[in-house]
Order: structure tokens, then C-alpha cells, then sequence
DNA sequence: CATGAATGAGGCTTCATTCAT
DNA sequence: GATGAATGAAGCCTCATTCAT
């Protein structure tokens, strides 16, 4: 089989091919992004998208079945990666209390640094078939600090309460104090008052299985 | 035999169509609102709206100058009827601890009957031209709560905090908890664990002030 | 036939109907007049003018078949009451020469005074349908010049010449030249020149024929 | 066995697309104008037209950002070739005189052509957003004529008068005279009458710059 | 006869998706 | 596989005309 030139060439072919093709998906989905990020979703068209990427309209469609495939990886990846740097956050040692407010510090400086994109994430108008995947990015946003809860309730950091609700609320909570139109506060002050705030949230627990 | 039959007929007249038109309009709001809540702001185009409503398209606009400024008003409604609700449990005398806790116990349980309503005043997407709208809803619901906690910061009940950031924060907890696609949690237990969340935000004062 | 009354107060009626129809009829013909000499022909509606004439659009309706009838009329009415004026210009005793300085002198000023509703009638875009009225009213600008000019040839007071091609283009001439972004020139200047060049239009005849 | 046969492709693909797309430009411009000289502006819709051009509604928009951009090209494309044809003759050399003759002649031979294009350029009844451009086309002309007529005032051969005013006057008389619904004259006659009423416009110099 | 709200065809425009080259 | 012009459904809005009251 393998004697054949031509199947040869053509396997040689077919790697350079999947690269090239692993990096104009890549293109697409970075122009996807940076259109959001810059101008919001609203002027991301599918032209606009494939102009930016240096691509023909119809290559989009080679890569993704529909403009929502490609929206729906553009939102996944942008907030997995939020999720990965506040998640490490999360996940480091010690008191659950200075993990919380960290994390809150860290998403709130991060919202505040991009507000088009995180806009476009969280709340902006975008394609019904899209609202799913904005859903999940929540739900992982909230299962994150769920977690965290969870540890310190089962720690006795933190005394009792419904880890789901309270960490969707945090999350909730920021969000809403954050996105654009929100209380017009300067950026240090508002960060301190979330930060305030996601710690109300928990009421230190009695510690009883700190040692455990 | 009338001494003016035409101007009888025509008060007659004037007066059952004011009625009509009241009702007309009436009907074009109900129908848009109700689209909204059966299957999304993307349902709702003026065609859809119109026939829901048993009028002609072009009829919408007789009322409405456009269709942002129908949906301004489908928004507004609903949401002025919900601020007016809370609105009073906030105004209540009594401690600002146990007015926020009613409010939210309030806020939470309305919510959760009126779910896709909930949804599309404060999460959905929508026309960029209503952004406005529910802007100016958010901005209201914050400044109620917001208000409520200035009360209490003045009075000594509760300890300095920013109380527009705090309530901002406060709503969309509660709104993030309670939209679909929220924790699964228990009805119950979920309007429990808000209201817990809710006095959570703020800490007892030093009541200083409380005889003033 | 007299005999009987209610026929009697139907006459009596009939008549003051008969009166209060005319009025009507001329309300709504003199506000579609002004409307269109006030916002130009684009922006009388059916309803505008009715509004304006204080009657029910429906109402335009009894009086005129469509629209378009009533414009016909409008126009028509307008026209006339230019070529009455200008009309009695050009019947007036003296010298060809004169009377057509004259009547391009007045023509001018009367079109420089109400440019609105001149552009209306010769040159603004309006319903095909109309179109037929505006031509007949060319067709009467030229009738009337052409008139004066056959009477000039035939006394010999100007030499000979087409008098219907010579009379289309002075009144073109003076139209193209008064009408919405012609030339820029002061008015005055504007008018002696239009003076200058209606006479150019004619050269002197040999006057063979004045004693006929 | 090609070193880029998707270059190859590429570049062959762009020569004819771009062949293509001004054979569709092309086709679009023309169905208008045919649109327009067929059954005139008023039935000159997108549709119609996109249907006359054998294209989709979507496609005329791919060529042109509105249709009064379509048709701003489409009236500026006649008046343009108009212009140069009788712009040749009023540069060349000889008498003022002659050549506002020459150039009158030709212009009437014209527009006795091709009558429903003319109308359409000059009188017919268009979208106020088309104005602009025939207006700058009836300007275009004026200008035409002026420069011929100052030319002839400074060298002496004509008397002076204003030659915006008269240049003006001249195309709009032409006009007049030409249009649907002018004069019923034969068309030779017509033509003769034209050129004697241009001619009439100016009275001659007294020569005295003449040999500067 | 008057009224004026209702009608609905028709206009312009957008954009996700397709398909011939 | 890439290209990008073409597609055409669908959206919003206007306004001359009708008709129930």
C-alpha cells in the first residue's frame, strides 16, 4: 500500500493539509473573538468574521456546520479560559475565605480590564441557539465557586448553606455589578465592595472539622 | 327630529372607540407580551405580534411608532408592576433587616411563578434598541434596594458598605439564582437560601443612630 | 309633490347640506393646497391634508375618488390662478413686445415669491397619475404665450417664427431658471435677465401688417 | 504535478469573477435603466428591477449600498454621455455662435431619440434622494452652456448678459420644448425652431474683442 | 353622510447559507 | 478544499383606501 507515490505524496499532503487546516479553524475562531471583543457580537457577521480571518465566507462553513457552532467555541473557550486562571485561583491552598476573596478580585479586575467581551459572554443580545452555551459558561462559572463553598463547609471554614444558590448569587452578583450600566463607581472601589461583598456571602463556620 | 343627530352619533361614537382604541392598544401590548413569554423576544416579530393581537400589521404602528417603543412598553409594564410590589415590602416601616429579607423572599417567589417573564426582563436577548429599557429596569431595581440600604447605613442598622454596589449586587444575585438555567434547587429551599444570601450582604451596624 | 313636509325639510336641508358640502369640498382642497406649499407634495398625505382640512380621511373620499383626483384639482386650481393673472398680462392693449416683458417680469416674481408650491406644480416629484395635470398646465403656459406671439407675428410686430416651439421654450427657459437650484443670482438681477432673454426670444417684425 | 494548481485555480477564478461581477454590475445598471425607460422611475422597484437583471433582491445590494445609489449611478451614466457628446461640440473651434447652434441642434436630435430617457434625466417624477443627482446633472448642463456663452462675451462676439441666467433659460427652453407632451411639431421643424431660439438668446458683440 | 381605525399590499434592506467554479 | 457572489426568506415600516359604526 504504501508503495504507491501517490497515496505518499498525498499523505505528505494530508499533514501540511492538517495543519493548515488546524490553523485556518484557528483563524476563524480568533477573528470570532476579536470581532466580539471589539465591536460586540452584533457586528459579527459571518462576512465580517471571514474577513477578518483572511478567509472566504464559505470556508466558516467548512469548519463549523453554522455561525452558532462557531459562536457557540468562540464563548467556550473565552470563558474556559476565565475558568482555567480564576479556577487556578480557586484550587490553590489555603483559607477558603482568601481564596473567595481573591477569586472575586481576579474576576472583577478581569471583567473590568475587557467589558465588550465580557459583556458579549454574560449578557449581550445574541442568537437564541447561543443562549445554551451561555448557560453552560454560567453553570460552570457557578459550579467553580460551588466547589469552593463546599470545601469550606466541609472544612467548618464556612458555617452551612446551600453551596449552589450562594455561589450562583456570588457569581450573579458580580456580574450585575460589573457589566456595563452598572453603579458608577471608580474601578479600585468597586473591586473592594465585591470583594466585601462575596465574603458577606459565607459566615465564617465553627471549625469543627478544620483537623479532620 | 334630532336636533343634531350627527353630533350624537358621532359622541357616541367618539366615546366607543376611545374604548376601542384602549382596547386595541391594549390587545397589541397583551399579544407582545405574551409571545414574549411563550416563546422569546425572537419570536416576537411585528407580524407575529399583530396576528396574535387579531390586527393588521400596519395597525401596530397606529399605536406604536415603532417596534423598540412597543416593546419599551411591554418591558416597562412589567417591570413597573414587579418594582411596585417590592416596592411597597421596601417602603414598609419596620428594621431595613427585615424589610430586605421580605423584599427578597418576595422578589424570589414571584420570580419563580412567572419564570419565563423574569427571563426575558432581565436576561434575555433582545433588540440592542431596548437594551435602554432594561438598562433603566436594572438601574430601578438597584436603586430600590439601593435606597433601602442607605436607610439602613444612616440609621446604624447595617455597616457602611457602597450600597449601590451592594444592591447591584444583591439583584442579580437573586436574578442569576432564580433565572432558568439556575441551581436545581427546591423552590422552598431556594427563596430560603436567597433570603439568607440577601441579609448575608449586609452586617449589623453599631446602631448609633438608631434613636435619632 | 310640495305637498309634503319632509320633503320640504329635505330641500331646506338639502340646500344647507348642499352649502356645508361645497364648504367642505374647499376645505379640503384649499389644505391640500397649502400643505404642499407649505412641506412640498411629498408630505400631504391623505390624512395630513385631512387633518389639516379638519375633516375624517375617510371623508376625503366622498368628495374625491382617489388622491390623485384631488391633487388634479389642487394643481389645476393653482395653475389657474397663475394663468388668470398672467393671462390678463398678456390680454392687455399694447405692444407684443411689452406685454411679454411684462408677463415673464410678473411670471418671475410671483414664482420667486412662493418657490415652495411653484416647485410643486412644474417640477416636483409627484404620483404618475399627476402627471397628466402637469402636463396639461405646461401645455396652458404655452398656450398662452404662444397666443401672444401668433398675434405678434399676424400684426407684424414680430417677425415670424414657431409660435408654439418659441413660446414652450420661454416658459422652460424661465422655469429651469427660477425653479429650486437654478442659478444663484439676486432676485432682481435674476428677473431682468429672464426679462432680457424672453424678449431676445422674438425679433422685431417688419410691421407690414399693424394697420390690419 | 502543478507547483499550486489552488493558486492556479485562485487566479484563474478571480479573472473571470471579476469579469463576472462587472457583467452582473453591469446588468443591474442596465435593467434599471431599461426599468425606468420602459414604464418609468415609479415602476422601478428593487425587485422589479433585480428581476429585469435576472438576479436576487439580495444581489442588487451587493453592488450598490441603497437603490438611490443604483440609480444615482444609472441617471449620472445617461446625462454623462449626453454631456460629452454636446460638451465636444461646444469646445471646438469656430464661432460661439455656431456652436451653440451646432450644440442645440444636437441636443434636440437627441432627445427626439430617445424621448422617454430624456424625460426620465430631466422631468420625471423620481425619489427625492435622486434629486441631488439631477440636479447636479441640470447643472452640469447650465455650466455647459455658460462657459460657452462667457466665452462669446469675452471675446466680443456676444453682448453681455448673464450666462448662468441665459444658460439656464437655453436648457430649460430646449427641454420644454422637447419633452413627452411639447410642442406638435414635425420633428425638423422642431429642431430648426431650437436652434433659431438658442440663437435668439444672444444678440451679437460689437466685435471689439475679437482679434485678442 | 361623517368618522377614523383598520387594512394589507408592497417597498427597502439584511444576512446566514449555498454552490458553481 | 477554497472561493465569494448569489440567493431569497424574513424583517420592519408606510400609506392609499375601505367600511363598520
Amino acid at each position: 500500500m504504501n508503495a504507491d507515490p501517490l497515496r505518499r505524496v498525498g499523505r505528505r499532503k494530508a499533514r501540511v493539509t492538517e495543519e493548515d487546516k488546524a490553523r485556518t479553524r484557528e483563524a476563524i475562531v480568533v477573528a470570532a473573538h476579536d470581532q466580539v471583543a471589539a465591536d460586540g457580537y452584533a457586528s459579527a457577521s459571518v462576512v465580517a468574521v471571514a474577513r477578518r480571518a483572511g478567509v472566504a465566507t464559505g470556508s466558516v462553513y467548512r469548519y463549523f456546520p453554522s455561525k452558532a457552532d462557531l459562536f457557540i467555541e468562540v464563548f467556550r473557550r473565552a470563558a474556559g479560559r476565565e475558568l482555567e486562571v480564576i479556577g487556578a485561583i480557586v484550587s490553590a491552598p489555603g483559607p477558603v475565605r482568601h481564596r473567595l476573596a481573591a477569586a472575586t478580585e481576579a474576576f472583577s479586575r478581569r471583567a473590568l480590564a475587557a467589558p465588550t467581551l465580557v459583556y458579549a459572554l454574560l449578557a449581550e443580545p445574541v442568537d437564541p441557539a447561543l443562549e445554551a452555551e451561555r448557560l453552560a459558561s454560567k453553570r460552570a462559572w457557578r459550579d467553580l465557586f460551588a466547589g469552593l463553598l463546599r470545601e469550606g463547609i466541609e472544612s467548618g471554614e464556612v458555617s452551612p448553606l446551600d453551596p449552589d444558590v450562594a455561589a450562583a448569587a456570588i457569581v450573579g452578583g458580580m456580574q450585575e455589578a460589573l457589566i456595563v450600566g452598572g453603579p458608577a463607581v471608580a474601578h479600585e472601589a468597586l473591586v473592594a465592595s465585591l470583594v466585601q461583598f462575596s465574603c458577606n456571602a459565607i459566615r465564617d463556620g465553627d471549625g469543627s472539622k478544620q483537623r479532620v
